[in-house]
Formats: structure tokens, C-alpha cells, sequence
DNA sequence: TCATGTCAACTAACATGTTAGTTGAGGGGG
DNA sequence: CCCCCTCAACTAACATGTTAGTTGACATGA
């Protein structure tokens, strides 16, 4: 039976803000590091003791979580961690697909000098990180890869929205080891997003981002036999 | 000063579900149709007084409310109806450019005989709205155009989170007075993307859908200056 | 006149009390 | 043995009471 460990509830007090951020940030974290495993029933009432608050901070992230799709809360009756499901992981990569790949094609339009600098830094980093087999870091450097080139669509609301709609994929992102050979591979890819984005070609950034993308659901669809108790029946 | 005409709030028995739905329903439809004006303040209390209901279901649509943009919640001190701003727009039309030019590329590559049948109506209901000036019914036609598109994809969430991202751009929509010129130029941009569908040509597709969404953005683009007073300054 | 400090009024945020829908165990009839 | 009904226990949903942060009016002094 799935398990919601609460004693590995971050403190809120690590936070800071309302409290009911401060509780949603708390609950997201465990939901994503698998402390509160997928199918496990949420209860308000021993989350509130945790915490050390009461039930209204918590029914707001609670809430808040159901709209990120990370719980399931059926009415009158119980909440439960969502169980993982490959579709939802394939819907959040055709959403974040979509996203990207316009994200990626206006970056190599609108790209400056500062961007290409900042990428080919990042690049040499994760370089590093395969070298020193890293694995940790070189995930946050991944991260931070994406992230600038979406800074620079002058979106704000561009990183958040795909945050948003990855999140059932970003869990499952947690689960994958890491294999050397595809560590390095990954490097590649981002090296020819750099490169289009450095030749200022729309389309094959568009490309290379797609098939980086792609790369990396085929990782994760591998996962739904190798754990099915955390998969949707 | 933007005011927000309680009086028009449509009785939450209209709706049903849970309370804190219909009232998120009743508070959103009224922002959308400009009942709820821009920089309107949204007291918690008279709108419990109007739909008789306590502040907890209130309290959460308006933290739903918030999650759409469509209010803006300073803590501890007020809630406004969000001003209208060409910036959010804009990152309203970039991402929902991004959505539904993969979708309607999706489409063209995964087009069924059903799918070209029900657009293929929807252009000829179309058609004769425009003869009729019905541009009440015709603006649905052309939404129930997309969602068709849209429904495609076998991607559930996608509709949802066209809508979810394009908030701001649906009610500057509403602000729009029908051209009837315009009416036809649409009616035109449609079946060029229906055309492409049919033909399964994702690339042409795609490039009628960015043009038709293109279009939109560019008619949106004077109401900044016709009606300031709703603007962000 | 204008800057600044105080304070009361107001609101969202938080806590807690109450209601009502769901669920599943147990019991009686087929 | 199985189906269906009842009902108590439990939970989310809803109502209401309380706290604390913000704001703006007003007063005070430079």
C-alpha cells in the first residue's frame, strides 16, 4: 500500500511567504522526491499536525496541487497522490514540445550575445559534470540550459507555464538513473540546439530541440514496466 | 473608478457542482463580460452577501481566479480585477500560438474521415452566419472550429490549457466589435486550414493557423488605445 | 508646504466549528 | 453463497470566529 511518509515533510519554516504557499511548497516537494508515494491517501488532518497548522493552509495547497495534477481529490471522500500514468507523462510532452520548440525557434531569431555566451558556458559546465560523473549537478545544469534559452523569449510566464504542464513527467524524470552513455549524448544534443541557436536557423533549432525532447520520452516510457505499482493500473 | 456590479452575478444555481465551482463560474463569467471591470476592487463579503454564500468558497475562487490571472490578490490588503495589459496579450497569444499550430499539425497527420466531415459542417455553418450577420452565433462556430482541431490530438488537457493560457487574449476578445469584412477573411483563413488538413500537409497547416492566429493578435492590438481606461497604465 | 509618525479601520489569512456526501463493514433476505 | 440494504464512521466541503498585515487619514513638527 502506498505510503505517505509525513515525517519527511520539509519544515515550513524553510520557506517563506503565506503559509499556504509555504505548505503547497512543502507537500510538492515530497510528492516529487517520492516521500508521498503515487496512490497514497492524503489526509488533512495528520498534515496539519506535521506542519503545525490548521486545515485551512493546507485544503488551499491541497487545492493548488489538484490543479497541477499532482493529487486527485474525490469529492466528500479522500485525496490521494496521483498515481503516475504514461498518458499524462505523453500529454505533458507534447505539451511541453510545443512550447519549447516556439521557445527555441524565437531564441535563434532573437538571440544576443550575451545568451550565446551565457549557453556556451553552461555547455563547457555540463562537459564537467560528465567528465566528473556528476550526475546531480549536471541535472540542475540541464535545467538551467532550458531555462535560459526560454529567458530569452521575454515571456515571464514561459517557464512557469511548462513547469506546469510537465509536472507529471518531471516526477518521472526522478525515477531514470543515470546512464553515462546517455549523459553524454545529451551534451550533444544540447550542442546542436547551441549551434542553431548560434547560426541564428529557426528551423533546425526547432529540430534539434524536438528531437532532444524525444530522446527523452523514449527514456521514460520504459518506466511503466520496470515500476507498474506506481503506474495507473 | 471600475466597478463591480454585484447585481449582475448570475445566481450560482445556475451552475452545479461544488459550491467553491459555481461560484468560481459565477465570479469569472462576470470579469469576462466586463461586469467585473478591470481594476475593479472584489470585496469578499458583499459578493458572499450576493450569492449567499459564506467566504470559504468565495475565498477559493478567487484563488482560482488568481491562478487565471484574471485577479490580482495583495496580501492582507485587497483584490482587484486584473487590468487589461497588451504585455499579457501578447505571452497569451505566444504560447497559445505555440499550442495550437502543434495541434493543428498534429491534426493534418492523424486527420480522420469524422474529423474532416464535422469541419467541413462547421465551415458551412460558418458560411451562412456570415450571410446572416449572426455574429453572436458565429463567434461560437469559429471557437467550436478550434476545439474540433483541438479534439483531435487525444491530448484531453489540451483545450483546457489553450484556455488556461489565454485568459487575458479571450476577454480583449470580447471587446472587439464585429467588422464585417473581417467576418469573411476569417471564414477564409478557416478553410485554408481545413484545406491543409484535408490535403494532410502539417507544414501548411501550420502556417495557416500561425497567420490566422497572427490576424487576431493584430486586430487585438488597437484596443489599447481605444480604451485606455482599461489598460495597465 | 511637506515629511513623518501614529493609529484606527479594513481586509486577507488563518483557525476552528459544523454539515453533508461517501464508503465500506456488517446484517438480513433471496 | 451472493446481493442488497442499513448505518456508523470518516472526510471534504462549507460556515464562522480570530489574527495579523496593510493602508490611508490625520496629526505633529520641521
Amino acid at each position: 500500500m502506498p505510503k505517505a511518509n509525513l515525517e519527511n515533510l520539509k519544515s515550513i519554516r524553510e520557506f517563506n511567504g503565506l503559509l499556504s504557499d509555504r505548505v503547497y511548497e512543502a507537500i510538492k516537494a515530497a510528492i516529487l522526491s517520492f516521500d508521498f508515494e503515487p496512490g497514497a491517501v492524503l489526509k488533512k488532518g495528520p498534515i496539519c499536525d506535521a506542519l503545525g497548522v490548521s486545515r485551512t493552509p493546507v485544503s488551499d495547497a491541497i487545492m493548488k496541487l489538484e490543479a497541477d495534477r499532482l493529487v486527485e481529490v474525490i469529492p466528500q471522500s479522500s485525496t490521494r497522490v496521483a498515481k503516475m500514468s504514461m498518458k499524462e507523462i505523453r500529454e505533458d510532452a507534447f505539451l511541453r514540445e510545443a512550447l519549447e520548440v516556439s521557445a527555441v525557434e524565437y531564441a535563434a531569431e532573437h538571440r544576443t550575445d550575451e545568451l550565446l555566451a551565457r549557453l556556451n558556458r553552461n555547455l563547457r559546465m555540463q562537459d564537467l559534470q560528465v567528465e566528473d560523473q556528476d550526475y546531480e549537478e549536471l541535472f540542475k545544469t540541464d535545467q538551467e540550459f532550458h531555462r535560459l534559452i526560454m529567458g530569452c523569449c521575454n515571456i515571464d510566464r514561459l517557464h512557469a507555464t511548462i513547469g506546469f504542464v510537465s509536472n507529471h513527467m518531471d516526477r518521472a524524470r526522478k525515477l531514470m538513473l543515470p546512464i553515462p552513455g546517455r549523459s553524454l549524448d545529451s551534451v550533444t544534443e544540447h550542442r546542436k540546439i547551441f549551434e542553431a541557436i548560434q547560426k541564428a536557423d529557426p528551423a533546425a533549432a526547432r529540430v534539434a530541440m524536438q528531437q532532444h525532447l524525444r530522446h527523452l520520452i523514449k527514456r521514460l516510457e520504459p518506466l511503466e514496466k520496470q515500476r507498474p505499482d506506481l503506474f495507473i493500473p
